[in-house]
DNA sequence: CATGAATGAGGTTTCATTCAT
DNA sequence: AATGAATGAAACCTCATTCAT
């Protein structure tokens, strides 16, 4: 309509503009719901040059992928490389991916693919399950506390926290385990209640972990400029 | 087609017969891309009675969505609940859930809807750029326990674990976080930090969390006869 | 649900109960998309019996056009039969007809099913289509009138009622003409003119046509006590 | 199939073609019966360009609506506007309607979505029911002529053109009075018999009505060059 | 007399993808 | 570099209709 500027654009920005685009709708409506149309038109260009230049619905995705996938974990090493000890470097690089999905939800539904794809009842049904879980891990590990630790009383806060590190962690472990046909539940589950039991208190009396203590490399885990996670915060320096 | 015996079936039998291929169907394909076509064929009945019972697709996939969801909670809580100490308790519902999941994958699939939904090759990638993840994480455990335990070497598998544990925490906590808008990305690398730090290096250094001690229910976390979680393993006996 | 009456009962009157509902049924969706589905229900029948007792949708159909067309013409003729002059008889014809169609709207809807059969948006469309006719016609009828009897100034309701009557008249002579393919529309139209222009002004100044004069027969057009077409009213009798 | 010629032709064009063939069809089978497939074919093109250019079912069927409606209007406007008389214009308008009817069947069904929509042996029925009471009114109006004007034997041709006139005056003022909530069904007769009795004799008569005087204006109701209504007939001249 | 179970056929609609300009 | 025109395939869903009890 207002097309004044729409000039001839060289291949690499276009499709830099057609893949912005793309995160944005496949994260809004998921995979298979999002049609090239609707990308095309939001890219301001037309279909066939999109599949010009991405090939295919599948190769745009995978562009979209890419990028993303590669974006996230450039701001990961970025923050987690330094001089600083190991345990450091982990919390620096923790640190730079809390920041990274915070600032870019859409890069995040692209990779992780939670909501969408599905109608909004089933994404309420999947998250109600989901709840579920929480709650009632949530609710024994409140009891936990509760009797191991006399007359602490953790916030709902904290037990909701070390519930979702334990369903995230069980998650992610169906993974593993499939990839080790030896193991068993059982051991599957001894091992992560060694990794856990012991900080899961630290967490529900509201400790906060502490970098050791820095002994003379003064910025921690920096990441001076990086151009597209912008706060990794240094130890100190919190952001709002 | 082999089959001629498909006789009249009283609607919930043919209900849970309709399920129970909806639920393989989904898993193998995803949501969109599985077609009610399949899964009546599957069932052995025509279309029309899947929208008579199950009145659309989305109702299709929220019947699975809800039976499967209450198997794995009942399964846990099954497990969960008893006289044992929380500790314990924990322990046993962990164990049922890796049970369950490893005994029912399709369930596992259907409610978690990881892969699928994509094409093989975007699974693929997605898989790729988790494994990716996965090793940068390993590696910094690795140093780590390295740099701090001095000559403890930690096999790879277990270091795998731990970066399991970690990114499938993390994974978790980006929900969380999003209900707690007062926390910085700072705040709960902390908070994660200080839950699995110390635990960690348990696991590395190959530690096997004991049952503390099963005062007089010398069978620890018991599921007698669980219909549907079969083999919620106490203590001992470990099934293959 | 709460049937306890729902007993066994002779096929003559199921039939007029299905029969009594498809009407409504009919009426409110139109033809295509009424469903024998919602028919049998409504009847709190099961669907075997409606085929059993009519057929075919279509045989439902056409037992209620039979039955409603029945009804309606009988009302007509109870009141056009008797002794009075045929003007007369006329007069309490159409009466009978308009007081018919007013009590039953739906048997009137089925009978020309006019509205319904299409969706909202398509009805609205014909409606529209059918408005700006009728006002251009009754904007002309107005401009004849005002012309040739000066200071009259007719209600734009007068002129309305004209204008759907020849509308109505002008809609119901195609099909006339179709069975007498030697008249011209030239012809048609003269014809028209030659029946309505001199009635016009009496309507469009307002006057009632009165019963010429009831010699001693008081009743007029009676209707004692048609069971179905309750209110042809006498001549003075007018009912709210 | 035929031709090979299909070649790209503008937006437009195409729209106009599809418009074409889904009022044949239309026309032939009703809206709902009508299938979009059926129309796409005949039109030469495939399914996706209906949905491209008209959205949907409804959608097409609303401009052929509306194409057909205006055409409809313009015709009549076109003749009736003019200088003679409202009589002379009314006449005109009138021979336009009829005109224009007869040479464009389809698009006057569809308009009017008389038959079709329904089996053939529902259109039979509704016929019938019409025919029957089209005789009835047809034989009140014979007597009444016969009575009323001594030797004057009506011919059937007469008397049913009266009756058509009347039945359509009575269905469309069904209409009207549903917007007239105060009306009484024996007022509203009233005012029919007002205005058609007296004309009523002329027409069984067999008289024809002549354009009273055309002052100066030989050719009464032109329409010179009506591109889509042909055949409005000054008074002479008579098509066949 | 009455019905729950079952289906074949067909409808509208949407999409990824390509041709011809 | 770019696009309007066009399509094959397949999806979801509904309905009238019939068995078998």
């Amino acid at each position: 309509m207002s097309d004044k500027r729409r000039r001839r654009v060289p291949r690499q920005v276009r499709e830099q503009q057609i893949i912005d685009m793309a995160v944005q709708v496949f994260a809004k409506r998921g995979y298979h719901p999002a049609s090239v149309d609707e990308i095309a038109e939001l890219a301001g260009i037309s279909k066939p040059m999109v599949y010009l230049y991405l090939d295919s619905k599948e190769g745009l995705f995978l562009a979209c992928l890419r990028r993303e996938a590669e974006r996230l974990a450039t701001a990961f090493q970025k923050a987690a490389r330094g001089v600083g000890s190991p345990e450091m470097r982990l919390w620096a690089g923790l640190s730079a991916f809390f920041a990274y999905v915070t600032e870019h939800r859409d890069s995040w539904v692209v990779l992780h693919r939670q909501t969408s794809e599905l109608s909004e009842a089933i994404t309420e049904e999947v998250a109600r399950a989901r709840r579920a879980v929480m709650a009632e891990v949530a609710g024994l590990v409140r009891d936990g506390i509760a009797e191991a630790a006399g007359p602490v009383r953790p916030g709902d806060e904290e037990a909701d926290f070390v519930a979702h590190v334990l369903v995230g962690a069980a998650d992610s472990l169906t993974d593993w385990m499939e990839r080790h046909p030896g193991e068993t539940p059982d051991r599957v589950a001894r091992r992560l209640m060694n990794m856990v039991w012991v900080g899961m208190r630290n967490v529900l009396g509201g400790e906060l972990w502490e970098p050791p203590e820095p002994p003379h490399a003064p910025e921690g885990p920096e990441a001076p400029d990086a151009p597209h996670a912008p706060d990794v915060p240094g130890p100190p320096s919190v952001e709002g």
